[in-house]
RNA sequence: GCCCGAGUGGCGGAAUGGCAGACGCGGCGGACUCAAAAUCCGCUGUCCGCAAGGACGUGUGGGUUCGACUCCCACCUCGGGCACCA
């Protein structure tokens, strides 16, 4: 039955068929699954579907059990914003356009197994998305072992007094309420205030990684603002050196496995208590070895500790550089404060670094030499990073050394730099100077001796240890917007969260009209987020018995991010009609276990575009990491390999106001000019999509050339991994192969196979074995195109020298090894060779070795 | 500024130490046709030459090697990522 002819075998569960699972190797192949938009498919979406499905044709023809197919990430912003423009609710919308996509991507002949293409929206998925939160939820790090672990655990040490609480007191003697706050600081999915970025022009708030260098959002381009709220945070920083020391055991890109690892931003470096009126204050540095250097602290302007040091009359002779002209320290600090907050992250950025501060009118302890150093505030210093404070030391840094120079403070050079030098701060290698005291000679060490020498000393005198900071944020976890999974959280009168019982799941998303966020002025930083789900009274408090009775509950009444639903679907395909489980443990261990000492495991070929380097990637290694640890998979990366296929380009042309005109009603001119509508348009190659308004339609595709040409031209445009632009125009050429290659098999008049069953010329059958040798290797590395050039060489070939036909042992293994790229035209000549049934098993041919 | 990646005919690209330009587009010429399309055959890096043939040629400059698109050094250009992260 044709209709199940991709249907991969499971070991075990509802889709499990031992006897085809057999002793075959697997392939667990997967594509990055797309947002199922409005617009509908271009030709530059299916070009990875393309290559994973030559890729696991190919392994099929090889013997493998070949999992392969592709669901719909339909939750968020995307698909909720298209609702919002045409008017249509985003269940119906969202339902049209899966089944539009499912109509594109069923004409390209993808080798799918169509019982596993699962949609993020579908309750019998997202209820599994909530499940699986709640395991988060209900964990927490255990950082002496360094994995998750139950948080009922976590409660069993501190009730039996194995684990202290963090002030000593006994277990017992907190209130139940003040044990369940102690519980959920520990939760891996935790409620927090904290600075968030808040988007009114998208009325929610935003992830860090879906916020620009600009201080934009990544979608829509609105304005961000940093503010502190109220929110969900997932605590991926408790992960951090997990995500950073496994990117070594992952066959991904270097380029990827960089930009995670600087997106982490892992530094190790040690923290230095400064005494101050106010107590220690703590800095975190990369260099300690230049502490005899710090000439003074800056604080960032939220740091918790200026309200404390902000002295209560200027010293005597403050110069009014220092002061501002205020009166106090006070109003200067107050005055400064204001400025800071009122600026977006894109003010910032537009001030053009220069630095300013203000002088809080006290004075810390240099710890090395005992010197009285000054403290400023300034926003240079963020709270977001280390301790929030910094000693400044301008000699080695140069942010240090242009404060220094604009509030004409000392600088003292610790690194002797070389004699050439003319630069300002010195950051290189250099024997250590100016760093000694009674206790404590750096003078003549390198920097490496240095760290080293003044690490034992402040830990041996109780001024800092060595510690590892990152860049990294908890991952912010919800959104003020309706499309998005509910979370299945209640609150009781105390306020504090409580996990829904599994058998309460899923909590479905109740239908709502009126499902628009409120129009908000998207550069209004002050205005409110309000809640969508908030309109539905009947859902938003709802009766339910948790065990001591019916009681009522507020529900939460957030969604979860775009991302969640992306985080565990290849684990959905593996098991997607599993009720009892996301997934059979026996399936997971077929399809992504460890196959060997230190391997990861996970998906054996992941394929899809780089924009998701630290959004996606990063989020699924974490779920997919709490999984591992709380034993629900045995996997402990969810994919061992990563591919990033290019991008097709097209031509896109603005016009003189910088505006994207269609790209199809251009017209060229001879002089190599462009115009549109009469007027002048500029060209500029970038990623076919609906913004640049230069996409290609895959519709008029099919019905001129069909879907195996398009698939042979997407194949030969260049390498897999690189960007190529499109050309319809040279689309003709693979066209004209498969014609050559049909009529070269087929009687065009007679439709009477032209094969011969008489031996192949010497010449020929030389040709035809390092054909066989050469495409195997070109599949197996995904380096389609040359292996679509060398097919075209040998049935070049044949035209020349097969005139009177086709030598029936060249014919087989020349539509055989056509089959991954253009299924359709080699089935069916399969079938004029009078072969019956499917090729899709049949073996890959081997070269004779002679 | 820092970190990656890439520069080869008119165009997309091939060759990863051994005949540079496979394969495709486009172009030129020819066959078939009343004609056109389609198809088939031949040519198509640049320069000199009627030709045979010769010289030059993989961003630029150097180096390693019997031999370099390929390896090394420096630079230029383009693309991507990060960017006050202490």
């Amino acid at each position: 039955d044709a209709e199940h002819t991709f249907e991969a075998p499971n070991p075990a569960g509802p889709l499990a068929d031992p006897e085809r699972v057999g002793g075959r190797p697997k392939l667990f192949l997967l594509d990055m699954f797309p947002y199922p938009s409005g617009a509908g498919l271009h030709v530059g979406h299916p070009l990875g579907y393309i290559g994973t499905d030559v890729f696991g044709r190919y392994r099929r023809m090889k013997g493998f059990n070949v999992l392969h197919a592709l669901g719909y990430d339909a939750f968020g912003l995307p698909a909720e914003q298209y609702a919002i423009e045409t008017g249509t609710h985003p269940q119906v919308r969202t339902e049209q356009n899966i089944v539009n996509y499912r109509a594109q991507l069923r004409r390209l002949g993808l080798a799918h197994d169509p019982r596993r293409s699962v949609s993020t929206t579908d309750e019998s998925y997202y209820r599994w998305t909530q499940w699986i939160f709640l395991q988060i939820f209900e964990s927490w790090y255990d950082r002496d072992l360094a994995r998750a672990r139950p948080i009922a655990e976590l409660r069993e040490e501190l009730a039996a007094g194995t684990r202290a609480t963090p002030d000593g007191r006994p277990w017992a003697e907190f209130t139940p309420v003040e044990q369940r706050r102690l519980i959920d600081d520990h939760r891996l999915a935790y409620i927090a205030e904290a600075p968030v970025n808040w988007c009114p022009g998208l009325g929610t708030v935003l992830a860090n990684e879906e916020v620009t260098a600009e201080g934009r959002s990544d979608r829509g381009n609105y304005p961000v603002f940093r503010r502190s709220m109220r929110q969900w945070m997932m605590r991926i920083t408790a992960y951090a050196d997990r995500l950073i020391d496994d990117l070594d055991r992952l066959d991904w890109p270097e380029s990827i496995k960089t930009m995670q690892r600087n997106w982490i931003g892992r530094s190790h470096g040690a923290t230095v208590a400064f005494t101050s009126g106010a107590g220690p204050i703590e800095v975190f540095t990369t260099r300690a070895d230049t502490l005899f250097g710090a000439t003074f602290m800056v604080l960032a302007p939220e740091h918790p500790m200026v309200d404390a040091l902000t002295a209560p009359a200027w010293p005597e002779r403050t110069r009014p550089l220092w002061t501002g002209l205020h009166p106090t320290p006070a109003a200067a600090v107050a005055a400064y404060r204001a400025a800071a907050a009122a600026k977006t992250d894109l003010a910032r950025q537009a001030e053009d670094r220069e630095k300013t501060g203000v002088f809080t009118g006290s004075f810390a302890v240099n710890p090395a030499n005992g010197d009285l150093i000054p403290i400023f505030v300034a926003d240079y210093v963020l709270m977001g990073y280390g301790t929030g404070a910094v000693m400044a030391v301008p000699g080695q840094d140069e942010r240090d050394w242009e404060f220094a120079e604009r509030y004409g403070l000392r600088i003292v050079r610790t690194v002797q730099p070389p004699d050439d030098w003319e630069g300002r701060a010195y950051l290189g290698e250099g024997p250590a100077i100016n760093s000694a005291s009674a206790t404590l000679d750096l003078n003549g060490l390198s920097v490496e001796e240095a760290k080293a020498a003044i690490a034992s000393w402040l830990e041996a005198n109780g001024h800092g240890r060595a510690t590892t900071t990152y860049r990294l944020r908890d991952w912010l976890f919800s959104r003020q917007r309706y499309w998005g999974e509910p979370f299945p959280i209640v609150y009781d009168d105390t306020g504090l969260p409580i996990g829904l019982p599994e058998s309460m799941l899923p909590v479905t998303l109740p239908p709502l009209d009126d499902f628009r966020p409120r129009a908000l002025d998207p550069d209004d930083a002050t205005s409110e987020p309000e809640l969508p789900l908030s309109r539905v009274e009947w859902w938003a408090c709802a009766e339910l018995d948790l065990g001591d009775g019916p009681r009522l509950y507020e529900r939460e009444l957030n969604v979860m991010p775009q991302w969640a639903g992306s985080c565990w679907y290849e684990l959905r395909y593996l098991d997607p009609t599993n009720e009892n489980r996301f997934v059979d443990p026996e399936v997971e261990r077929y399809w992504m276990g460890p196959v060997a000492p230190g391997d990861p495991g996970g998906v054996d070929l992941y394929v899809g575009g780089v924009e998701h380097a630290v959004l996606h990637l990063l989020y699924a290694r974490l779920w997919h990491k709490v999984l591992f640890d709380l034993g629900h998979v045995s996997s402990s990366e969810p994919y061992r390999r990563l591919f990033n296929q290019g991008y097709i380009l097209a031509a896109a042309y603005k016009d003189e106001r910088e505006i994207y005109v269609e790209a199809e009603e251009v017209e060229p001119h001879a002089d190599g000019t462009f115009s549109y509508q009469g007027r002048p348009v500029v060209r500029e190659w970038g990623k076919m999509g609906k913004s640049l308004k230069n996409a290609v339609g895959p519709d008029d595709i099919y019905a001129d050339y069909g879907a195996d040409t398009l698939r042979l031209y997407e194949m030969s445009m260049g390498p897999f991994d690189t960007s190529r632009p499109w050309s319809t125009r040279d689309i003709v050429g693979y066209y004209r192969f498969l014609q050559r290659l049909w009529r070269n098999l087929v009687d065009e008049r007679t439709g009477a196979i032209r094969v011969v069953d008489a031996p192949a010329d010497d010449e020929t059958l030389r040709l035809l074995h390092r054909t066989m040798d050469a495409v195997a290797a070109d599949y197996e590395a995904l380096h389609f195109n040359t292996a679509v050039a060398k097919l075209i060489e040998l049935n070049n070939h044949l035209t020349r020298v097969a005139t009177g036909g086709v030598p029936r042992e060249v014919a087989e293994p020349l539509v055989l090894m056509m089959a991954p790229v253009t299924p359709h035209l080699a089935e069916e000549l399969w079938a004029s060779l009078g072969q019956p049934g499917s090729l899709a098993y049949e073996p890959f041919p081997v070269a004779d070795p002679t």
